[in-house]
DNA sequence: AGGCATTGTCATCCT
DNA sequence: GGAGGATGACAATGC
């Protein structure tokens, strides 16, 4: 049993099933192209404004659509029948209750509304669009979701959504939304792994060690084996992370600067803290023949826990492994004992008779050295670990400053869309009328669109299918 | 005198 | 199994 509620519609809408039934469907009349005109002639009860009302299907495709939309984790979704349609409540007025219990947060700065629910650094349009595809999925509303096959949106609501790139189909919406990720953080990958191969031999500086056998002690004395530093300077060398600081040439073996705390002061400010410049500016108390020297002042002492006891010309007491080696009287400088290659070194030792205690002193000087290198890199590292940290830090804050004011923006825009819509709804339900010439309460009423394509005015709490 | 930074050393694990 | 690198922990030293 049909009924015609009024034929001077460009499009007619027809009861189906009962008079007083709840389902009034959108006539056949209706195409993608045709102009939803509501003129004077729908009823009786002609409205000045209703002469302003000219929209596409689309433009009314995406009204309803609309209603469904809502800011991810601000209206959590709750199953029941026309939800989505459920929360026009009032139309008319931008300053209406529309659908949002939490307001976007237009007051709230970027940061505090990042922290409030957006403890993800993604998109909005990533958090958006899965609760997109729930609301269409939710299976008490069929005749909200539009047809696969619907009909894009146009202007003038294309255009109102331009503004926040809304303008994708859902499929383009998710597109959109499944976008690259690495679009936006292609430059900002945690890395710990990515510094610079310090502890590599390829990046130790060739020749900063430059032992000088003089004195009581020449290249006679190691037994043939010649400068183990011309030989394979890059294996003798202790790391050189000066480079990375550029204050250190790299060629010196006496200090350059005469104050290296002087030296140190052109540091970068991050890098204040790194190792100072002494295993560079002074990097060679082992390679004085300590058992022949060990009497005589040294210009240059070996391992003083501060450089500045380094000073051009200032002496220091010796270290526990210098007077050791010279109680021991170790026929070869600390130098070699520490910086030989092991065949080199076991040569070494094999061309001198040592005892025990000897040995045994030989091979500590040769672990500590070796141990001392290897935490001087250790520490290097971990400082520039914490610096490559830092930076990594500056650009996810900055990212997720980005992402805040995005979404904030965001809320802002569908804000404003959803009073536009509430106004064209409220134009459109405005001039409609019932076969009797009564207006459909917008509260009683929404705009849906079925499976079929048509439009269909129902009546809340009711379903096209559920009867 | 105590805090802090630097450096060396030891212990331990791993290759 | 020894050599050596890596690293946390501790101590010594100087400021």
């Amino acid at each position: 049993m049909c009924s015609t509620i009024n034929n001077a519609l460009p499009f007619s809408f027809r009861c189906e099933g009962p008079v007083n039934s709840n389902r009034l469907h959108g006539g056949v009349s209706m195409s993608s192209t045709h102009r939803f005109s509501a003129s004077a002639r729908v009823c009786s009860n002609y409205s000045p404004q209703q002469s302003e009302m000219d929209w596409t299907w689309q433009e009314l495709m995406a009204i309803t659509e609309l209603q469904e939309f809502e800011v991810p984790n601000e209206n959590p979704f709750e199953a029941g029948p026309y939800h989505s349609m459920e929360p026009v409540v009032h139309y008319g007025s931008c300053g209406m209750n529309l659908v949002e219990p939490n307001p976007p947060t237009c007051q709230t700065s970027p940061a505090a509304a990042f922290e409030a629910g957006y403890a993800d650094a993604i998109s909005p349009y990533q958090r958006l669009n899965p609760n997109v595809e729930m609301h269409y999925g939710h299976g008490g509303c069929q005749v909200t979701r539009l047809p696969p096959n619907a009909p894009p949106l146009q202007p003038p609501l294309m255009s109102l959504m331009d503004p926040m790139n809304m303008t994708n189909t859902n499929q383009g919406q998710r597109k959109h939304c499944n976008g690259n990720p690495d679009d936006l953080e292609s430059d900002s990958g945690l890395s710990l792994g990515s510094s610079p191969p310090l502890a590599s031999p390829e990046n130790e500086v060739h020749g900063a060690i430059t032992y000088l056998p003089r004195d009581g002690y020449t290249e006679g004395d190691t037994d043939g084996i010649e400068d183990p530093c011309q030989m394979r300077p890059n294996m003798n060398t202790p790391m050189d992370y000066s480079q990375a600081f550029g204050s250190y040439s790299g060629h010196s073996y006496l200090p350059v600067a005469p104050n290296p705390q002087h030296a140190q002061q052109h540091v970068p400010h991050l890098h204040q803290h790194a190792p100072s410049m002494k295993q560079q500016l002074f990097p060679a108390t082992l390679h004085e023949p300590l058992v022949y020297h060990a009497s005589t002042p040294r210009a240059v002492s070996f391992d003083s826990p501060n450089p500045k006891t380094k000073e051009a010309g200032v002496s220091s007491p010796l270290t526990r492994d210098e007077r050791r080696a010279v109680a021991l009287q170790i026929p070869f400088p600390l130098e070699k004992i520490v910086n030989l290659p092991v065949d080199d070194f076991n040569e070494l030792l094999s061309r001198h008779a040592l005892n025990d205690a000897q040995l045994t002193l030989v091979r500590d000087i040769r672990r500590r050295g070796k141990n001392k290198v290897a935490a001087q890199n250790c520490r290097k590292r971990k400082l520039e670990n914490i610096v490559h940290l830092e930076h990594e830090l500056g650009q996810l804050r900055a990212r997720r400053e980005h992402l805040a004011r995005e979404r904030l923006e965001f809320q802002q825009n569908l804000t404003m869309l959803k009073c536009r819509l509430s106004e064209l709804y409220a134009k459109l339900f405005s001039q409609l009328r019932d076969e009797e010439g009564h207006p459909f309460s917008l509260e009683d009423y929404s705009l849906q669109q079925s499976n079929d394509g048509n439009l269909y005015l129902l009546q809340r709490n009711n379903s096209l299918d559920g009867e």
